[in-house]
Order: structure tokens, then sequence, then C-alpha cells
DNA sequence: TTGATTTCGGCAAAAATTTGCCTATCGATC
DNA sequence: GATCGATAGGCAAATTTTTGCCGAAATCAA
């Protein structure tokens, strides 16, 4: 596998803001930029989709009630191009069963409008330093094979997870094979053979 | 095959109950029992998890505020004590972080009182009819946010992205197994065995 | 009701993965 | 140089998964 670009300018974290509201979503990306990061924005979920096919995301934050497509039809999309990304939720006046809904998406956090831009911050930079690693190593796993979009395979998919799941455990444990031996439950020799496979190395 | 009465072969399904209300404990406890759950009940935290260490328990049903532990804390024990059981919050009124820090413990579901019976059995059915007392796969293995997430298998976390991928297949063609065959390039007889085997019904 | 379409599961062979045993390499240390 | 600890890989048996074939059950459309 030749990566292009993993070698070249360390990227800086990404966030993808969605919301009809024109005004919210300058005002957010605006005060998200000044804070440092990167924003992009999308004022609904399809060109949301096609950012997400274009450039590097890191983090999704998208309002809940959107017309048209809505923020838990969005994220189950999104669920399914990038099972990973982390997504925050925002709405005004949300169920239970809405945030029940998004939460089970596998939604990071679900925040009330109006927005305080500092807890809004406060998550994305908890989301950075927690995840910063690991957004990179899934980027290069599950964007492998994704150009063709929808159609990628069961088994791909599948290998492109087992991939992640053990970059991530090995990162977290400093290259130590042991370690991530005990962590995960798996056998010595099926992970080794699963690490020659899925071209890892230390 | 999803008949009531087929349940009896296996080991019953049994439903802890905690609530400090004793009236709203012996209504629910009363209901479930005649819907034919086996039905163990606890009105504060500590007991709860005295019943948990004695009976084999499938799945817990708990208010969120109780006095002295309330759900979040007891949910928090419980996570640690059994980390796959199944947890069914329900409160009055629930704030959106109360909801938030529940499903982040790996709640399955939320609901609003007063309880409406047939919601919390169904709730409680499609549990039975779902989870495989032998494989049981909380979805929380598989979201990369979760807290818990570290002390879970490899081939659990696998088997809960496979469940999730072909959830999600299903959800997105309305439930044509014909077209996520096509969509996942999923042979036919390995779809129809995982989904048996990771219980998922269309 | 009938016939076409779709979905499911039993079964067994084929294929792939996992696992245990044994040996080899690499570094750090004595 | 010898040794210890951690990591890898060859090999073959054990185990699991995948797949094709068959027929049955369920669903849908006249």
């Amino acid at each position: 596998m030749t990566n292009v670009s993993d070698t070249d300018e360390f990227s800086p974290f990404s966030v993808l803001v969605v919301d009809d509201d024109h005004d919210v979503l300058a005002a957010i990306a605006r005060y998200l930029r000044i804070q440092g990061f990167e924003v992009a924005v999308a004022d609904r979920a399809e060109s949301a989709i096609e950012r997400l096919n274009e450039e590097e995301i890191d983090v999704v934050v998208t309002d809940l009630i959107m017309p048209g497509t809505d923020g838990l039809a969005f994220a189950r999309q999104l669920r399914f191009l990038h099972p990973l990304t982390p997504i925050v939720f925002f709405s005004g006046h949300a169920s239970v069963p809405d945030v029940v809904g998004a939460m089970r998406l596998g939604a990071v956090d679900f925040l009330e409008k109006p927005i305080d831009p500092d807890v809004l911050v406060e998550t994305l930079v908890t989301l950075r330093d927690r995840y910063d690693r690991h957004q990179l190593i899934e980027r290069a796993a599950f964007t492998a094979e994704s150009d063709l979009g929808q159609n990628i395979s069961f088994r791909t998919r599948v290998l492109a997870y087992e991939k992640f799941i053990i970059e991530s455990s090995l990162n977290e444990h400093e290259g130590s094979v042991a370690k991530v031996i005990d962590a995960l439950k798996i056998n010595r020799r099926t992970l080794n053979d699963k690490m020659l496979r899925l071209g890892i190395r230390r």
C-alpha cells in the first residue's frame, strides 16, 4: 500500500459543521477557526456527504433537525461510510428518543442549543487530544480502498476494521505486542499472522 | 420460531427492576411477570448489586433518579461487575446530559416516566430475541468512544462491527437481503449464517 | 388459489483461519 | 561471548467459516 500523503505535513484537526441555518453555521465556523480548527461547512446532509468524500474529516458536528435528510439519517449514512468518525450532535428541543437514537449511532456528545461555543470547543479538544492518532490510523485503514464509494465489500471493511483495532492497540501500548495480546485477548500466533496479512508493522 | 411459548425450552429471561418507589416497582414487576418474564426487584442500588451477584440476570431496568446511589452510579458499578449486561433506564424528567450519560454507559434504551408497560415489554422482548446467551455482543464493544471498549476482546469487537455493518446495510436497503448481498458483496449463505449467529433480524 | 419471487436453513465438501510446538533472530545485559 | 526476554515465522493439526446444492417456508401478485 503506497500512501501518498502520510509522510508530509502534520494534518490539522478538521471539523465538519452541518446546519441548515447559515447564521449559526457561520458563527460556529468562525469561532472554531479562531480556536485553531480547520473547519468545513455544509448546510444539508447531501453536501455534507460530498465534503466527507472529498476531504479528510476528523469529526462531524451536526444539527439534529434539518429539512430534508435530518441529523439521524445523516449520521446513519456517515456511519456506513466512515464507521469510526466521531459525531457530535446539537439541537434545540431534543426529545429523549432523539438523544437515544443519536447516541445509539455512536454520537460522542449531544449539545443543546443555543450552543455554548466553549463547551463545543472543549468537546472537540478532548476528542483531538484523545483520538488524534487513532483517527490518522483509521483514515489510513479505511480510505485505502474506499475511493470506490459505496460498494466496499463486507470482507474489506472488516479487514480494515481489524487493522484499525490492532494498530490502535499497538499504538496505545507503545508497540508492545505482548500487551496487545493481553488487551485484545488474542492468540499470539493469530496476531502475528494478521499483522503480516494486513501489512501492520510496529 | 419467534414464539413466546418457545422460550421455556431455554432458561427463562430474567429481569432485574430497580426503583426506589415501591408502588412503581410492584406495578412493573407484576406486569412483567404476567408477560412471562422472571422478575427480580430492588429498591436501591446496593440491594440491586446483591441480587446481581446472587442470581443470573439477563437485563437490568432501573430508574435514573434514586436516593443514595443514583442510576448512573449504579450503572457504573454494574458495568464493572457485569460489563455486558444490558441496561434499560427510565426517568421522569431526564435532562439531555442524563440521557447522554446513560447511553455512554451502554444503556440499551431510555424510557420516559410514566412508563408505558407495553413499550417496556417490547424493549425487553427485543432484547430477549436478539441477544443470544452465548454470544452477547454489546453495542459499546465497537463504539470507538466508549469508556468500556478497553477490555473487550478482539473477536468480540470484530463481531460487533460485523453486526453493525449488516444492520446498517439492511436498514439502508429497507430489509432487502438481496440488496445487502449485492452491496456488501457477501455470499448469501454466509450472510444468513452471520445474521443467525449475530442475532440480526430483518 | 396459483404461480413466481424471495428468504432461510440443513448438510457436507472446500477453503480459510486459528492454534500449539519448535526454532530463529534481535537487543540489551551480564 | 553467553544469556535472557521479546518477537517472528515454519509447519501441521484442529477448528471455524465459507460456499454450493437442495428443498421448504414465507411473501407477493394476480
